[in-house]
DNA sequence: TTACTTTACGCAATCGGTTGTAATTAAAAT
DNA sequence: ATTTTAATTACAACCGATTGCGTAAAGTAA
């Protein structure tokens, strides 16, 4: 196989015999350039097969129009389709994604966020490790004019860009839902503060929720999760519906729970949404298949991805250098499917 | 916002009054610069907080330790495995991974590898784009001495690297066992030839497990699909379940046209899998869920994305010039769950 | 024709590591 | 003390595109 040499504005200039200069301003149509040239350029350019290289543009301009991603996992509906909505925004600027999953681990979020500074993203997108408290290891970002975005699982206290959605209001939604079927017992999974804000806002929605609908809490309805796996939900379930006063609702802050406990409950001989309405959360592919469609919380993940997108891409082009970091919030909704159905 | 001018190896260099091929060299333990000098610099770069840049180092060595991987989608859950595959391989070796998404379309892909081309990636992995015939785009990898491997949906008669399952060999063990079941009129889905041979090739196992075991072929039992989703497998089963004679089985190339299959034949009052056996591919998370679990083929994505990227890191590592193009062939396995359980 | 604008393009420094080669110094050998 | 050899470190070109500044040429007005 022969080793081609990359075509470079030098081998462009010097066919030409023109400046390297005017190769490069004729590329990107300089007002200061005649069109004769910029066409000659072009022309010969695509003769050639000149391709820029990006790296020297990059190390010359200190700019790489390439945004980093840094997720737990991309093997997860939600985060799939936030990349999704991040890439296609991104390409429409010419912008390239580089992805890279923490696995919820702290050290390795540490790690890549080095990676990325060391690549020069111009940007970062991120949904923080269930095990980062810190957020420190952000700070070479912000100091250094790189504009960051986290979304879904935001850290609190930390003036940066954020895209979310209103928990609160989510889970308070979910509740009153259930509530409205007619649900007086209603069960709750959730995880442990450690995790973030995001599942005790929507705790919080569920507890506010009862109260302003005159139905008591029970704490032993609420059970307290490590991992939102499906094994887990089985176990949570199994549980609940064991008690000697079971519940006949429960909202499960994801689809995934919400399926195990159609499950359970289905293989406990409860019915649902009879004996036990479930309503999910997400809107992942698998709510609307199971049987019973399982009502859920719709959780924009690729409107999300293309917000946080645009929050960066606009940023660096507008050179804002005092940008107000605003906080996005995305609308939800319920959506009513057979699982809830008790009308 | 104070702007911080990046640490370079130059300033490293003027505070310890060396040069700057030293600490470059020191940095990466070079056997010319003594254990004393090692420990400095880095003790020094520690302390002021230098990131190497890799854009300059990648402009300089003409690498980039970053591989580029081109698919049609990532927000099914095949490809968003085989992802995670190359990135958490990717990574080991220090690696990063750009994401490029050509939504199926033969002119998106075309510029992907031109961006991609352009930002130097050390290396391509790339499942094909439904429209792609022509795969001279790819040419410029090969050209320079870029490693390309194509995973799943891989061209024909391209002397490059792929990474692959056997579809003749998982469409054969498929359907015959369903043929094992007791199935006898066993129908199935598949997709045009324009889409590669990845259909055709598991069609052809049908084909052929079929006539081994003295079954005829009824082509009124094949259904030629365009796109390979649940609505179009929702249509395409509730032909086939009307027919005069309707299927008692059914090998379908996707879990989501099993998905589809299994609930029709529900709606239609079809038994499953006493009336209609049905097995699916892929072991998407939904197979294993839905009711009646559905066989299906195991499709190991995560490890054709490790397998690709390993390749990538080899060819690259070992400099090699001439290296052979081998086709990797992973392991499928049938998958035996309730749809198709006759016995 | 002279002076003044525009228009078009060239020069050369720059971004930040990398690396072949030369130079300097220290340690070892004679 | 002198020559070898080995151990360290310095010099400077290089990768390829970008851009501020300067200059030459062409056009316009006086």
């Amino acid at each position: 196989m022969e080793e081609h040499r990359h075509v470079t504005i030098y081998d462009i200039a010097e066919r030409l015999n023109l400046a390297t200069s005017t190769i490069s301003r004729a590329l990107k149509d300089h007002h200061t350039i005649s069109d004769k040239t910029i066409k000659k350029v072009k022309k010969t350019a695509e003769e050639m097969g000149f391709v820029p290289n990006t790296l020297a543009a990059g190390l010359r301009g200190n700019k790489t129009k390439t945004i980093g991603v840094l997720i737990p996992t991309i093997t997860q509906p939600f985060l799939s389709s936030l990349i999704s909505g991040i890439e296609v925004t991104a390409r429409k600027s010419d912008y390239s994604v580089i992805i890279m999953q923490s696995h919820d681990s702290y050290e390795e979020e540490v790690n890549m966020t080095k990676s990325l500074y060391s690549s020069r993203v111009s940007g970062v997108i991120c949904s923080l490790a269930m095990e980062t408290k810190d957020t420190s290891h952000f700070q070479q970002f912000s100091s250094n004019n790189i504009p960051l975005v986290f979304v879904d699982r935001v850290p609190k206290g930390y003036n940066t860009f954020r895209v979310v959605i209103d928990n609160y209001t989510a889970g308070y939604k979910a509740t009153k839902h259930l509530i409205d079927q007619g649900c007086k017992r209603i069960a709750h999974l959730t995880a442990g503060a450690e995790f973030g804000n995001l599942y005790n806002e929507r705790k919080r929605g569920y507890v506010d929720a009862l109260a302003d609908h005159g139905i008591p809490l029970k704490e032993e309805l609420i059970v307290n999760l490590k991992t939102m796996t499906y094994d887990a939900g089985v176990k949570a379930c199994d549980k609940l519906l064991g008690l000697k006063t079971p519940p006949d609702g429960l909202f499960a802050p994801g689809d995934i729970l919400a399926v195990s406990a159609v499950q359970t409950a289905k293989k406990r001989g409860v019915r649902v949404p009879q004996d036990f309405a479930v309503i999910g959360f997400n809107n992942d592919p698998i709510s609307e298949i199971i049987e019973p469609n399982i009502s859920t919380i719709t959780h924009p993940a690729e409107k999300m991805g293309k917000a946080a997108a645009n929050i960066i891409i606009d940023t660096i082009e507008s050179h804002k250098e005092e940008e107000a970091k605003e906080i996005t919030f995305l609308n939800t909704e319920v959506l009513i499917r057979e699982s809830s159905k008790k009308k």
